[in-house]
RNA sequence: GCGCCCGUAGCUCAACCGGAUAGAGCAACGGCCUUCUAAGCCGUAGGUUCCAGGUUCGAGUCCUGGCGGGCGCGCCA
């Protein structure tokens, strides 16, 4: 409907252009947006107010040339100048006819739009490496990132979702070594557990598997594994991993990495996929070092002579494209750094035809931004087609009290304890009830609380009413045929707002997406919501006669409909009945 | 020190590319169940949008400088 107005107001434009009571004007952007207040109409331009300087005119008499020139429309009742200059536009009921129609026949693919036109987007979040299970942190930007890619979707964007699994490289060997020394504990071996390795319970149940499935396979004395440490606490496990390594055979540490790692992803996965959270892939670090893209990139950087030497190690020059510092691609020890596989995977990501990446990462990784992004503007591509949403961390308060946490340590709460306590859709709906930029605080009290204090109830509670009206329509044998109700008998102020209201929501889902905003539909489906609580305690659905009550119907059906596309966008389920 | 994010009602948060009188929920106060789910509704009260300048028809939103909070600034990831 938007589009209607703003081709109306564009005819208009060009009549008084060629009438010559407008100079032209090389371009111009003008919004056409619904209005929050009914006194000022269904929909408001601001036109008038854009044009107004380069016309050298009073805003007020350009609107209201621009309102004489208006070609007729059967959607506009009448319209009329506002405010500083604003045109209001005041729609027929022929709207709200065609409103309830369009969700009628759409149903599920309502407020779905082509505004992506099929722009391949690839959206990574999570990606928390696999050596733990996933806190509450994880929580929200898996929330996030899953409504994003639905929303995208609606919204005509082929998206899809992906998960990085850092399953090479220094953090993985930490998690064997944590492992192995957890085994040898087993074994019988008394060791002084050393700093900085991963001290959760689940190391444990791990190394007693390994046990259980090897026996003692794996067992060698332990003595030689704390031989000459340095004093530093990185080299300290730099060295341990290595110790570990010659005492080991290949296979026997090829063997706890691949236990340690496939375990954890399989828990992941099961976390997320509990969450509601699926996957398009899973894309394997270790993969881009064994199909060679990691050696393929950095031949491409050298030969963009964009490397160097340096104290052993090899650099890249990231400061030639807007990064404070250069950046090690190659340890002096010889272990590529993480950066270097990262850079390996977004320039796959390019590779793979996807024309914008979006990356949800936590904000204690907005420092990494620019070397990403140098890296792809030294491999020739453009740097403006990664964009990288941050989200903030949420800070648990329960009792009035902040919770902290701390990952090595292994003192957190994770995502499934979340859900146990909370659930499913409360836990999502309110982690995307915030915008990821913002601070959050994650009330546990509330979470928990199956209560009208609890904003997704709320929602599930009008979707679960309406049903339960259908319910007992069915049960007491009455008419609910829709086909013959005439949406033109709903004229009460509450029958009005909802329809306005439903009449939004593709403009939501759309603006939604162009801004990597989910929030905006949970927003937008707690105020319909709303809307709908205050028509059912003001108005009778089933105590009412013929054809209003089937105009009724007609009307509650269709909210019905919104409210589960919208939670449908967010994960959340629609429940018939609480 | 430098960089990024945030600062809006007592609390938690919205505010569509800069739009008209800054909105919800919770908490407070007053009402509504012999009628379809009270997990609901109606009403009252609550604001120098952290501060000071600037840009313009118009600023919570953009710019500059402060203040406060969070997070970064590794041959970690």
């Amino acid at each position: 409907m938007l589009e209607e107005i703003r081709s109306l107001l564009q005819q208009s434009i060009k009549s008084l252009r060629e009438s010559g009571k407008l100079d032209h004007i090389e371009s111009f952007i003008f919004t056409v947006d619904y209005t929050r207040e009914k006194e000022r109409g269904d929909v408001a331009s601001n036109i008038a107010l854009v044009l107004a300087n380069a016309a050298r005119s009073n805003p007020r008499e350009l609107a209201e040339n621009i309102i004489q020139h208006l070609p007729f429309s059967p959607f506009i009742d009448r319209t009329e100048a506002a405010g500083p200059g604003f045109i209001n536009f005041f729609f027929t009921r022929e709207v709200w006819t065609r409103v309830i129609e369009e969700i009628r026949n759409s149903k599920q693919d309502y407020g779905k739009s082509k505004i992506g036109a099929g722009q391949k987007v690839l959206v990574e979040f999570v990606s928390s490496n696999p050596t733990g299970p996933l806190h509450v942190g994880h929580g929200r930007g898996a929330a996030y990132g899953d409504a994003l890619v639905r929303v995208l979707q609606a919204a005509g964007y082929d998206a899809q979702s992906e998960y990085y699994i850092n399953d090479a490289g220094r953090q993985i060997d930490i998690l064997a070594l944590s492992i192995w020394i957890r085994y040898l504990e087993l074994c019988g071996d008394s060791i002084a557990f050393p700093e900085g390795l991963y001290l959760g319970d689940y190391i444990f149940d791990i190394a007693a598997q390994l046990r259980r499935e090897d026996g003692n396979a794996h067992y060698q004395v332990s003595s030689d594994l704390f031989e000459s440490l340095p004093g530093d606490i990185d080299e300290k496990i730099d060295t341990l991993i290595k110790n570990m390594k010659s005492i080991l055979s290949e296979g026997s540490f090829s063997r706890i990495r691949m236990l340690g790692s496939s375990i954890l992803v399989t828990d992941i996965k099961k976390d997320l996929t509990e969450f509601g959270v699926e996957f398009d892939r899973w894309y394997s670090e270790k993969s881009l070092i064994d199909s060679g893209a990691l050696d393929r990139m950095v031949g491409v950087l050298q030969g963009a002579g964009q490397l160097y030497k340096k104290d052993g190690a090899q650099w890249f020059r990231s400061t030639a494209f807007g990064d404070d510092k250069d950046r090690v691609l190659i340890r002096a020890n010889g272990n590529y750094t993480y950066f270097a596989t990262d850079v390996a995977y977004h320039m796959d990501k390019l590779d793979r035809g996807f024309s914008k990446l979006i990356n949800i990462w936590g904000a204690d990784h907005h420092g990494y931004i620019a070397r990403v992004k140098a890296a792809i503007a030294a491999l020739g591509k453009d740097p403006d087609q990664l964009a990288v949403a941050l989200v903030q961390f949420a800070v648990l308060y329960q009792g009035g009290e902040k919770i902290g946490m701390s990952t090595r340590s292994g003192a957190f709460v994770t995502l499934q304890e979340l859900r146990h306590k909370v659930g499913r859709d409360a836990g999502r709906f309110l982690y995307v009830l915030r915008k990821p930029e913002q601070h959050m605080d994650f009330d546990l009290d509330l979470a928990v609380k199956q209560s009208k204090d609890n904003p997704v109830y709320y929602v599930q509670y009008a979707h679960a009413r309406i049903c339960s009206v259908f319910q007992q329509l069915q049960e007491r044998d009455m008419n609910i045929n829709l086909h013959s109700a005439d949406a033109d008998l709903l004229t009460e102020i509450q029958e009005l707002e909802l329809l306005r209201s439903l009449a939004r929501y593709p403009e939501v889902v759309a603006q939604s997406a162009r801004n990597y905003e989910p929030h905006q539909v949970a927003y937008y489906i707690k105020d319909l919501a709303t809307d709908f609580h205050a028509y059912y305690n003001a108005h009778p659905f089933i105590a009412v006669k013929g054809p209003l009550r089937l105009a009724r119907l007609l009307l509650i059906d269709a909210t019905r409909q919104v409210l589960a596309n919208g939670l449908k966008l967010l994960g959340v389920a629609a429940p018939e009945r609480m």
